[in-house]
DNA sequence: AGTTCCATCAAGGTTATACCTGAGCCCTTT
DNA sequence: AAAGGGCTCAGGTATAACCTTGATGGAACT
């Protein structure tokens, strides 16, 4: 079965991440793959977008972190426009922050680029297949949580905030003023710092300076640790 | 000449990375390359440093953000112990806040993962040959630093700042609004904006959201080393 | 000694941002 | 149906940022 050559039918993989080097990574290792292939590769929302109406992948590789506006959002978007599609989230980011709510948003899995690339095949193949894929660490974790009745402790402040709380935080970590970051993300003033006022609440800050500076060091800490 | 096979002395390159699948892609498009080959792997120093000792390459690639200790120190170590040997740094972070510091520390050069895979590979061969590489937009950047500032190269404009200037910028850097400062060097608010003025000037900054985030930075790599 | 330069300090006035209250909409949970 | 949370935005006031202007005193050139 296996020795037919191409005749076996492959799963379509579309690859959406703003890096040359790891989509060019990642398509080896899935091209390898008797029963896989890539389909179509994306760096930005909107190419992705068009790359899954045109090649109707069955399942896509979608980096948390794009150029312009998150990965999130494109998840959320893309989750209403084609909510049988798989979707298997990928990221260099700690997941304690970022793997929940990514399943909360659709996602069928999540994996860290840090991971082996035995760990990527198995994590495509169980999310192909229909399963959830999330670290083991994470899994148990999540068992915990469910267990305990309510939410665990959660092991920073910064996981109560809200999808888009988090991004307007991580955008003043990066240096980003009030009015950039509203029209980065195209939102009224207003909004942008009704998001600011939450967040300084939920993390207990009390002024300005005070929340660009923890912000900078979140976004420091996520870049270099 | 060319057609001569493997008879082609080829560079030898180290890739040091924590990322496999990021691994793979560059290591694919270096092997493609008649004059280039990849010589080994590592994913993080310890391993680097003993890599670079058996393998004796010509060129380290090195991500900036590396488990454990960051990719600088691990650069300024190598630089130490292997000062003839180049190294390339690729990172995924935005190189106004990095690449500086990794040219300093002993890097030939510095490019970001998001950049295509023909300039990832003009990179290399350009630091290979012993040139220089940064991105066409921070070389125009640093050019006009130089020229802008005074005659000689000033290591950072930071020491273009006066006494008192440095003291307001090292208060910003620790969190500190306008009002506090001002308080705690027992000057009118207005003294301390006319010193942000002057700051930003100096450093050639355009906003207040940009003069805290360097400051922050500063203060930040300060107490580092 | 005079001129120039600049660090330091500071005011007035304009614009932008921070902060507070409130509110509509949508989705999920109950 | 009700309740809660997340996302969006507005109005109004307080505060901070920003621009211009300018006084003072020290250093440096010439």
């Amino acid at each position: 079965m296996k020795a037919n050559g191409t005749k076996v039918a492959q799963k379509r993989i579309l690859l959406v991440d703003d890096h040359p080097l790891l989509r060019q990574g990642i398509a080896q290792l899935i091209n390898q793959q008797a029963d896989l292939m890539v389909c179509g590769e994306a760096d930005d929302a909107q190419k992705a977008v068009t790359a899954i109406e045109t090649t109707k992948p069955d399942l896509v590789v979608l980096d948390i972190s794009l150029k312009g506006s998150s990965g999130i959002e494109l998840l959320k978007n893309v989750k209403v426009r084609f909510p049988q599609l798989s979707i298997l989230m990928l990221s260099m980011h700690d997941e304690t922050v970022f793997a929940q709510r990514a399943l909360r948003a659709g996602a069928s899995g999540y994996i860290m680029k840090q991971e082996s690339t035995d760990k990527i095949l198995g994590a495509l193949r169980k999310v192909i297949n229909g399963e959830v894929y999330v670290s083991d660490r994470l899994g148990a974790r999540m068992l915990t949580q469910l267990v305990g009745g309510k939410v665990m402790a959660p092991s920073s402040p910064i996981e109560e905030l809200s999808d888009r709380e988090l991004e307007v935080f991580s955008l003043i970590g990066q240096g980003h003023g009030t009015r950039p970051i509203a029209e980065k993300l195209h939102l009224s003033v207003k909004t942008v710092e009704s998001h600011r006022a939450h967040i300084k609440e939920k993390l207990h800050l009390n002024s300005a300076a005070e929340l660009v500076h923890h912000a900078i060091q979140w976004v420091q800490s996520e870049s270099i640790g």
